[in-house]
DNA sequence: ACCTGAACACCGTTCAAGT
DNA sequence: ACCTGAACACCGTTCAAGT
């Protein structure tokens, strides 16, 4: 069995960032848990922007996966949202650690240009999906609606999650989802 | 008239942090930007965590001296609720920027502890008063229950900015925030 | 093909020294 | 009371050099 330095790397930064952030994650700190020396990470991402960027593309494919495998195994859509709030929900049982991309949002303005065209991706596949969704059991919505409504379920979601994670509560995750769903703002 | 140095590292330091966050936050470019030596900053705050305490602390401060006066100045509740969103929507406008606590909340893990307390305060600070407000719109509701309905209405709100802020489009943060609106999410 | 040590300009922090 | 230069251990990055 070869273990695929690249992707040893790309483990543990994910990590790193979905707990500190993009600016948070050091190569020396890195390259200390691969067991490399942190000017090895260059030879396989040249730059800080260029793993970044792999991270959000990878975790933003994961993702999508993740969610046209939850519309393949059912036709439910209550299970449909369920397992759409339980990527998010996950990342904090985890570890308390944030959404790749939602971390990374915060940090917006100091992002390298090729960090943040994958950050527009993902939110772009959350709110694809989402908008989906809502063709189904909203369908007397117009394009656009859907496309605001889509966008306000991903951004209330990634703030439950936000703010749940200062509190390292689970619980004020739920409460708040189930707030999010009793209002009608989830379906 | 006399230019308070502590006050001008402030007003430079909080414009920083809601632009590029607490990691973004240098001290050598800070103090270019004040005109003194990096070294003089420790000056007035002996370490980086005394600052952002002293930046988290004084938004909290201003942020609820500007929602006691929306209650003080009239009992309509519309005003009062369309003033709570005007805080975040403003930070947008003003060069596209977030709320400092929640910028800071998404770096939670890389806080100082005295830090973390005031980004903790200042959460605290908003639930309470969307509380109050609920006690009065929705008097039906348990104590529990407003603080539950508080809370999912600060992370929605901090979500809202949160991606409108990606985008750079104060037209996304005022749909979410009609969208949550109409789903009844907000009063 | 993959890794390394040494150097560079950055960072927060400390401290002795200046006024 | 307020500021500074110099030093420290950190950071991402580069590059010539190793295997």
């Amino acid at each position: 069995m070869t273990t695929d330095t690249r992707e040893t790397i790309m483990a543990a930064a994910r990590k790193m960032v979905q707990t500190r952030g993009y600016n948070g994650l050091s190569f020396r700190e890195l390259a200390k848990e691969v067991g490399i020396k942190s000017a090895s990470i260059h030879y396989h991402f040249p730059t800080k922007g260029d793993l970044g960027q792999a991270l959000a593309k990878r975790y933003t494919e994961d993702g999508l996966a993740y969610l046209t495998g939850l519309r393949a195994d059912s036709d439910d859509l209550n299970l449909w949202m369920k397992g759409y709030t339980e990527i998010f929900r996950m990342a904090l049982v985890n570890d308390n650690r944030m959404c790749l991309c939602g971390i990374m949002a915060a940090e917006y303005d100091d992002l390298p240009p090729e960090v943040r065209a994958e950050v527009d991706a993902f939110t772009d596949v959350n709110v694809r999906w989402l908008s989906d969704v809502l063709s189904i059991c909203r369908p007397q919505l117009s394009d656009d609606e859907k496309q605001q409504q889509a966008l306000a379920i991903y951004a209330a979601v990634e703030g439950a999650q936000l703010v749940a994670r200062g509190r390292d509560d689970i619980g004020v995750f739920d409460a708040t989802v189930q707030a999010y769903r009793t209002a009608g703002l989830l379906p």
